[in-house]
DNA sequence: GATGAATGAGGATTCATTCAT
DNA sequence: AATGAATGAATCCTCATTCAT
């Protein structure tokens, strides 16, 4: 009888997100392949078919959750970088702290995860990704990189030609948490800040000669 | 008649073996849920029946790729790392190109990206990963960064605690490869070569007050 | 706001019609099972619910469509046979003219078809289509067909007995109209008077012994 | 525990024809959208999966019966036809008992019937029944009654243009058969004979100027 | 041992019908 | 009355696993 699941979810943007939030959960436990959308509207107290009224497919479904994920961060994060006149390592200490607080602290460390082993089997994530995230990613850490060198501040200059080396921690991260977190935890926010210190260590001893 | 193919695989541990190479193949490249056994078999040149004469299920055939890819290189990692007095550029050189030539050179990359996307879903896998692998790994690293630490040759002293900080690019070539190596190919040797360098960056000032 | 399509279809009956035109014309395409409610609700420019305001389910919506389009045909045809002082050559060829032109050349072609393809599976159409066209229909042809034996006028006086011969052709053509037109096309008009003039091609060379 | 439905059915040409046999029974009985695998499987006595060991889909399934059906009787009426120095009231006995008995008087009839009810979504039926049948059947039938015409023994020399007309009744039969038998069997060896008679009207008269 | 046909549970997707607005 | 979002039963097809040969 009493028919409306807990509390009545009426609003239809609301609900899309409740799917969006169920799914999330559901594919980063179990991968996309094995994700049954009866699980997915269970956890979002929806009937199976009021997905397919939001999501063409399991597979838009997947690929919807990913861009909405992305968007927010990478705005702010070049709007950190983008402030020119901080020092270098008040800038990377502000992006870690973004990332560890606004992707490892929240669900978009499980869309990052997703990412990383989903995107094989999505071209389309893969370059979508790529584009919005990794090509920006890259372009803004690697100006950072290159103010930093002609200042003297990195331990290897040749640095600034890999970004990706700034990055990734974060990766490690992502997998250490969703792999080995229960049997040896890791204290991230002191793994950044000796991946900063180790980034910079060329100002320890370019101050003073 | 005879439709043996090509030659007759005959003795047992080959068939075996074939099948593990055909199904690591199979599973890197569409996951554990979606690899059909199927396509293992045909890829294997046996009968979909003859995988479940060696292996019990999808399962341990999994498990049983993972562990035998694992055991040879940590053993090397080992003895490469164990040579106490060379100096650290060179046994942080020798390793990394050992990685390089063992691990991402060959189907070894396969079976690590697949611990990275399927180990959360088999935690029997992860605990074994991290009891082979990393914890092994990050004590043979960890002994050679305090080493070097000693002898201040590192760019930041802190490196010695989070000795995953010298393996995630590791991490991140493997990600980037099976992701972005079309899109934007990475020279994996000179990201190695310079994340070397920034790890010891200390030694180049530091050595001489 | 006021988005009514085009013009606002106030009139229950008007909407009436307008689901009943579009149902036929999507379950004539589609077949019963093969016609959503969906595209006639979006044919009729109605919502889906609305259909439901009107018709009981979509098995009720079927067989008015049917019902509806029947009775005028058989009452004209009615009115046309009982025209007894015609002779039978002109009666025939008023009739094939009327279903050429009301039935071939209008939607009730797609009634009949539709009768035709899903009569086996509703026994309700069937034996109402039986009662009120073929059993009428056979009658009336039967009776022009016996005052024409009895003047000497059918190719063979036998056909008397079986006016479903009289007809047959018409089932021909509305079934290849809807398979082959585009393949072979059919000059159906033709093929009536070729029809006519064989049942009545006795009556050619019997007048005069 | 007595797991082998009734008789073990092991030959595999044997279980594709049960496949065969069981989904011509359903499709006839339901249609090919309302025809579920499932009661086809059930009907064959395999289990559903078997299905797709033998056909790609329900729509291969469908097709491959269709072909099955129509290759011998096309192939028997050209050598019934192609006996040129038979009289015409005499082929067409026998081509009209081949219809009736070959036909009408097995599954074949279903066939036909589902070839009209399903022909409009089936392009690809479509085009081979029209190939395959029709067109080899009305050259036929067009061969033979122009032999006729040239001899005077056509009620209407101008149904030599038009064979369909010769066929039409067997297309009524189907239909009457299929929907109408219960309520008022019809005599289809008498139909056929009042048509053949009525054909050949022509030489009743012709013989004697 | 080896085979591959057979099985049937499982899951994505569709759509008639309902009902709150 | 009209709407159209929501429901969930229904069905095609897949594929891990079994087993007779």
């Amino acid at each position: 009888m009493a028919k409306r699941k807990e509390l009545g979810r009426r609003d239809p943007a609301t609900r899309r997100q409740a799917i969006m939030d169920a799914a999330l959960a559901v594919f980063a436990a179990q991968g996309f392949v094995a994700t049954k959308l009866d699980d997915v509207a269970e956890k979002a107290g929806v009937a199976k078919g009021t997905i397919y009224l939001h999501f063409k497919d399991k597979e838009t479904l997947f690929e919807e959750i990913v861009r909405a994920a992305v968007a927010p961060v990478i705005a702010r994060l070049e709007s950190v970088v983008q402030l020119p006149d901080l020092p270098t390592e008040m800038v990377l200490g502000t992006m870690f702290e973004l990332l560890r607080t606004q992707v490892l602290g929240t669900d978009r460390k499980l869309v990052l995860r997703l990412v990383l082993t989903e995107g094989p089997r999505f071209p389309r994530i893969a370059e979508f990704y790529h584009r919005e995230v990794i090509s920006r990613g890259m372009r803004l850490i690697g100006g950072l990189l290159r103010r930093a060198a002609s200042r003297g501040e990195l331990a290897s200059p040749g640095i600034a030609e890999y970004p990706q080396l700034v990055i990734a921690p974060l990766l490690l991260a992502v997998v250490w948490d969703s792999m080995f977190a229960r049997i040896e935890p890791l204290d991230f926010e002191s793994l950044f800040a000796v991946h900063r210190s180790a980034l910079l260590a060329g100002s320890r001893t370019g101050g003073t000669p």
